[in-house]
DNA sequence: AGAGAAAATGTGATAAGGTAACATTGCTGT
DNA sequence: ACAGCAATGTTACCTTATCACATTTTCTCT
């Protein structure tokens, strides 16, 4: 399935250096999949923009992901990222990082998933965590108090693996 | 210790109906206790912004805000709230609700708590929850990771109790 | 008390993030 | 073909947040 696994490892997940490549095809193809079966439409500024997301592989600015468009040949025009991010998200494609102001490719497109993200705030990678024990911890608070929840945002902040002992990498 | 804990029952924590003016000016008086003890120095406008955050006793814009503040004599600058609001939030006095762009004042101040926030999208009303199991869960999660937490955000968007059967209510 | 350092505040300017509204295009199904 | 709806493009604008720098207040040390 992943062709080039110990090819070429250039970037990481969840703080481990990975074959980026192979994962960001795996992903988009799994996206693709998902968005066949839900029956939305997977159309080319949609498209490009999780293909932007996953080719960074980190989060983004919608602006930022904005200027890629446009220089693809995509409106230029806040809305055009705005909606398209705002589509990825709703589908479960991406996930907004609200501590950062930021969108970041769901890893785990169509799984249906709790998104717990790490951010670290030395290097600005994030990763996103599974853990549902997160999830119903917090549906419990939630419902001691009578509260349903929809939709829940974790995130924490802190120091990945590589940052933590001494060197404050620079971003 | 709270006086007229049957006398006015007028606003609400965590969507109960209570004594808000008790409840408000208790929660001011250990907030300044937490930060005379912790040191740090509650001035005029740290004071007055807190005030104004338990007055609502709901979520605040940073501009909001500022408006009150300014209305008092303050300065009519953005950085008047910001630095003010930081502060708070840095001591613990008060809590950023990311989702909403928005502050609040802490009902625990100087307790040293996971705040966990249950945001009702039908009334707005935003509750804080003691939920260490959602804290220490998120902990476990991050230690798989061998990721550092320093800070955490857990915000749940739904519905309240008030709000969830029925009746959308208007804000 | 008085000098110097540090913290806090005031203010102007501007960056960054996000939406509303409406015209246009293009894909559906009959 | 064509009616209807989803998606896109574009203009304009609003909200949120930060930078930089001058001024004032408060603290600390002798």
């Amino acid at each position: 399935m992943v062709k080039q696994r110990d090819t070429k490892p250039s970037a990481k997940t969840a703080f481990v250096t990975h074959d980026h490549e192979g994962c960001a095809a795996g992903t988009l193809h799994r996206a693709q999949e998902a968005a066949r079966e839900k029956g939305v439409r997977m159309t080319p500024v949609r498209q490009r923009a999780l293909e932007i997301l996953l080719e960074e592989h980190r989060a983004m600015g919608a602006y930022e992901v904005l200027d890629r468009l446009a220089a693809d040949g995509f409106g230029n025009q806040p809305p055009v990222a705005y909606r398209a991010l705002e589509f990825l998200v709703e589908n479960g494609l991406a996930h907004r990082v609200r501590r950062l102001n930021a969108f970041a490719a769901c890893m785990r497109p169509g799984e249906d998933h709790a998104p717990v993200f790490l951010i670290c705030r030395a290097c600005g990678e994030v990763a996103e965590a599974g853990a549902d024990e997160v999830r119903s911890a917090l549906l419990d608070a939630a419902a001691r108090h009578n509260f349903t929840v929809e939709r829940a945002t974790v995130e924490a902040l802190g120091l990945c693996p590589r940052c933590v002992d001494g060197a404050e990498v620079v971003a």
